[in-house]
DNA sequence: CTAGATTCATGAAACGTTTCGTGAAAATAA
DNA sequence: TTATTTTCACGAAACGTTTCATGAATCTAG
């Protein structure tokens, strides 16, 4: 009598040691109704054995695999890494693995990793991308972070329109009255494109005179430490409080700040966009719009699992607040 | 004749269509030698068709997946986000795909992601963890980042002693005489422990009086604030030179030294580890011991997927360098 | 007690690859 | 030309699941 060696356990050894049917054992295995008596032979034989299911030759037969991919352009920046973390977090708890996509923002490496996920049949991908072209099959299902795809393709995103009111409104709360806008520029017409919109409303609304000076690609920083000198007069600043797109360049920003000798926020507030906190204790590291990043990321897994492919919305869109971080007065 | 409904193509079509057989598909598509005219024609089938492998299949014949698991604790600490990237790209260049598992320094998770991950068949894992009871396969390769695992088990990690030790010169060198280690208690026997032996060597070797503060599991933040505080005399701290264990430690130290109303470097200079960088410039947020993240993650990688399993050295420990960020004179 | 309905374990077929023994055709040697 | 070797495309079998038609056993109704 030959035994099998070194290899793994199937359902076919968990059918012949339970005395039952192979249909039995995936039954059982998947938690669909069986007879008692089955059940527990079936589930002492799979202990004894310590049977396992081959995952891949379940996404062979069923085409389900328990696997959505992530596109994101690095896990550095803390807005990105906090979005994985969440991500990763919502989709263990339905069981779900994650396949991690860097793109760097590299629109070639986005459309690679787009056809690498559908060639390898994940069942769904979340994807926080930049190129305008990106080519997409009909089957897998897609959830875009931050950017509308066309009527199929869901999109997550916090309310930026009402962030940037929110930022205006807090400034001008705050006793400002002539405030800038710092903004990298994005030729992409995205969600986050909306905060300007949104911050000129507040200002408006609230009478507060206000600039805007927006890098045009290619620009360094650098363009940012001029506008700023420029608009200084007897070494003060004219602006009392300034919105930064980001939580990122709001540090870039409060450094030049400090570098120019101007005190944050004594001479000027300083809001960003994000909700970036230290590492050590939890405080914010700026004055910041909070995006929920919890939220969003559980909205992503939850739209992306849904079966019902009617019933997705075409934009979801989650409400932001204000958080304060020391570059403000309040 | 019925046509095949919206599925999509298989070999076997490509096979009808080229008026090939079966293996010559196979053997054009994984690059096994097929004659000229052959391959020519399974080519043109293949675009014809937009044929794509079914890498569920071939899973389930070949027991390769070009998939390997990465556990790390967390995405948005610098030093794994750092990792997290590198290690995507250094898998991405030899067309692997990366399963991201954050275990939030959780034993039990931990556990649970080796467990997935060997159940669903990844071709080896690479792991930064913290559970000293895990339990491994001896079929699934894995690679340990920062810790000795067993003899079986490579261990990839940066010259933790001789980062020390250069921290200590360092500090030496820019005139300090009077110095202090600041680390978080581990129980665990890892690489990064050894920072501190060799800081102690440093310190002999160059006669410099060193003190220690080494936080209790548990332990907050606070207790440094104490530490330093019960160093002071006349408004002085004691030390002239700090030496944290991360940079992370170190920014938190800066904080709390400026509050204190100390200034840095004047009057203590402090050095991290790591290597963190800002995200608008590529500077270093303190100065500090690099590691060589790219290097490691390289390596790693390599480690991981040699074939030859005897070859494979139970410890590499790749070299750090001393860099400059405002935190030191010089 | 019998006929019909219901329940449910059974096991063969199929999913899309890789692998490998087979034999036809081409190349070489005699 | 014929005999022998080499080359290489062929296609059946196997990987470990899921699914579903089948029929045995049980239950219900008359």
């Amino acid at each position: 009598m030959m035994e099998k060696i070194n290899s793994a356990p199937t359902m076919k050894d968990v059918a012949k040691e339970a005395g039952v049917a192979l249909g039995t054992v995936s039954k059982v295995v998947n938690g669909l109704p069986v007879g008692e008596p089955y059940r527990i032979r079936v589930e002492e034989a799979i202990r004894k054995l310590n049977y396992q299911v081959n995952s891949y030759a379940q996404g062979l037969k069923s085409n389900r695999t328990r696997t959505a991919a992530l596109l994101i352009p690095n896990t550095y920046l803390p807005f990105f890494a906090s979005l994985v973390y969440h991500i990763n977090l919502a989709l263990l708890k339905r069981k779900y693995r994650m396949l991690l996509c860097s793109t760097d923002y590299d629109p070639g490496l986005e459309q690679e990793y787009v056809a690498m996920a559908q060639q390898n049949k994940v069942d769904g991908i979340i994807g926080l991308t930049y190129n305008p072209d990106l080519v997409l099959d009909e089957t897998t299902p897609f959830i875009a972070i931050d950017r509308s795809m066309g009527p199929r393709i869901p999109c997550v995103t916090s309310d930026n329109f009402a962030g940037g009111q929110l930022a205006a409104e807090k400034l001008a709360d705050l006793g400002c009255r002539n405030v800038a806008f710092l903004r990298i520029g994005s030729s992409l017409n995205n969600e986050p494109n909306k905060r300007k919109a949104g911050f000129e409303n507040g200002c408006l609304s609230r009478g507060l005179s206000y600039e805007m000076k927006i890098l045009n690609d290619g620009e360094s920083y650098e363009e940012f430490a001029l506008f700023l000198k420029e608009h200084m007069q007897n070494g003060k600043l004219v602006f009392d409080g300034i919105f930064c797109v980001t939580d990122t360049l709001a540090h870039s920003i409060i450094k030049m700040l400090q570098d120019m000798g101007l005190r944050v926020p004594e001479d000027v507030q300083v809001i960003g966009f994000d909700g970036t906190r230290h590492f050590g204790d939890q405080e914010y590291t700026c004055s910041t719009i909070v995006q929920p990043v919890p939220e969003i990321a559980e909205m992503c897994v939850e739209l992306l699992l849904q079966e019902n492919r009617q019933a997705k919305p075409p934009l979801v869109c989650l409400p932001v607040t204000y958080a304060y971080g020391g570059t403000t007065k309040g």
